[in-house]
DNA sequence: CATGAATGAGGCTTCATTCAT
DNA sequence: GATGAATGAAGCCTCATTCAT
């Protein structure tokens, strides 16, 4: 009907917005061209002319997050963590970071870690990779802290790993990105409390 | 084609199982009924002999999956923690548990953890229905360990379920499932050293 | 499970009465072989037991409609028209028979003048021949009226007789068949007075 | 395949007249999209373009026929039936032009004929309210008949209605519809001989 | 570039019929 | 004979993708 001339980058731009959307709404699967071109009031030929499939279309969607997760890694790493005595509070920096990055970006945050799981053969491959990018950094990270000294030497990092990622997930899925309003401070602080010092009390005999 | 006629719960068995598989493999949603009679060996009408639909397939196996959850946690109701120099180890025992159930019924645990995000507008409810089964117990526990003094009493028992279901979920989907032979009490260790300690190193600094 | 030994003919007619409740209740095309068998409070087997198939049945359903249809014929034929005083009254006497028949076989009649006109390619034969017994009597009395000078020459008995299936369908279909009670004399009366005398008032000029 | 691109509306009714063929042909249980697109030469898909269900389908060919025969209903009532004298010529007319209608239109007279005693719960309602506004018109003609005095007073209008219907569908469908060519004005005149006069011939006795 | 009608593979489900018990 | 589990062809519908305009 009217059709509208948009700059090539905008136009695809918008086309991974209303993706976004609609994969965080839907899921992948249950997500259908329509629902697609409609959330981006595009015509139904206009989607192939930027994506050459639905597939596609969640590649550049995938893209899109990792673009915006390397920006907070580099900011990570262009942090120091020379002085021993600011690392708490720069892990504490960090984490609140990540919170705040999942919460700007509730709906490619809810795509990415739903999809993460929910094996579907078709993106199987990128996902491998896309995750491997992601956690990468995070490792590395707990190596640097345990050569430093901050962390346990006995813990395996890949398995601490493991276990950070979990919690983020989980947190993010089921308080951030549900909730309305949430107080990521007071997430931060539990967090920080759990993993530093571990559940047990301090008089508990043995 | 060869026609054998079968007992109707093993019939009904047999199909749950190669859904799981199925299920496992492709995930609910690519997942079809071709695949699941493959799988079975069925011709297409006898899946719905035994089912109503692909979405009742789908809850037979979450019930059986149920069934199999609350077998371990009877099991560790049943477990004593009254004496307190035994708790740890007790501990160990049920994460132990937990973990073989997990590894035993590898697939099982694929659908249930992998399905558990993907938003599907179809089977939300019993999900939610489902969840809320399999979470109350760990955070009663939590509150049950607090009580007794020895989870600390400024943990929020809420946020630490969150943190041991999505270190369990992690662990499982990265670790336990995808490996062929995996040393489940060198997890456990790691797992009990992390969490009863956290991760700072003793003579640190502040 | 309970198996119950009848002989034959009783089984088979226990299968067309419920044939023809469930074809007159659904048609033939939306009725299930389950309906009949569920119908007949009998396995799915003994069904096939009985006829080659569910145009089998239906066929059997047809036949004894067409048994009982050639006792009402027989027994007006069997009726004297000689006396030409007697005409009125015997023709009053056979349209009652024929809407007592209908009458006392609802369901048959339904299936039989519904099933008439809905083309189904797969038993279209068969009907055609059993509308052509059931019609041929007509035609022949109408002629026969004719020639003893009761019935106007210049009235084509062809079509005359398909003025007159129209209305014996039309009655039992609108009328005999939906109403529980139906004082079916004062629609012989209606029909006697249109068919004989016509619409036409009297006086009318012209 | 070769692909067309037609106006919508040409579109849409060029798969209302294959649905018509369709239906007249196999009648709507036994039609299948198959047979419907494979008559109008078009995918799969595109006849959902057009139609949300085979129900769906159906219903606009009722329309269709309803639209039609509304024209007729509407060129008879403009039709002034005010000088008595004319009245039998005028009925004549009418009952041609309907038989001109139905004989115009075969396929579809065939489909509402046919399937309209067909009992199918799917269209069952949409019939009901087909049929009311096809034969209140009827009705009325004959009560505005005896009021004029043209049609004797002591026949019951709800009664000669279903011998005038019934007469006419089984016209239509033993004699209009299968011949090749049919003598339309031969039959309006039987039909006019008959209802005006009845069959009883003027000289007979009592 | 943009549009949206058209395509057809493939998914879910029904149901007449068969056959092992 | 009787039973009912098993079969698979065939029906309806969806939706990613293509292409004429």
């Amino acid at each position: 009907m009217t059709r509208t001339v948009l700059d090539k980058e905008v136009r695809r731009s918008q086309l991974i917005d209303a993706s976004i959307k609609v994969f965080a709404t839907k899921g992948y699967r249950s997500a259908s061209i329509t629902d697609i071109i409609e959330a981006a009031g595009v015509a139904r030929g206009t989607f192939y002319l930027y994506f050459d499939s639905k597939l596609d279309a969640f590649h550049a969607v995938m893209d899109r997050f990792l673009d915006l997760y390397k920006e907070v890694v580099d900011r990570e790493l262009a942090r120091s963590y020379a002085n021993p005595l600011m690392i708490r509070s720069r892990i504490r920096e960090s984490l609140m970071e990540w919170l705040e990055f999942f919460s700007r970006n509730k709906d490619l945050a809810k795509v990415v870690f739903r999809e993460a799981n929910a094996i579907d053969p078709e993106y199987e491959q990128k996902w491998q990779a896309m995750l491997e990018v992601c956690f990468k950094h995070w490792t590395d990270s707990i190596m640097r802290f345990q050569k430093v000294g901050f962390v346990r030497k006995e813990l395996d990092p890949r398995f601490l790993n493991l276990c950070f990622s979990g919690i983020m997930i989980n947190v993010v899925l089921q308080e951030v990105i549900p909730k309305e309003r949430v107080d990521l401070k007071k997430i931060v602080d539990q967090w920080i409390e759990f993993i530093e010092f571990g559940i047990k009390a301090k008089g508990w005999l043995a």
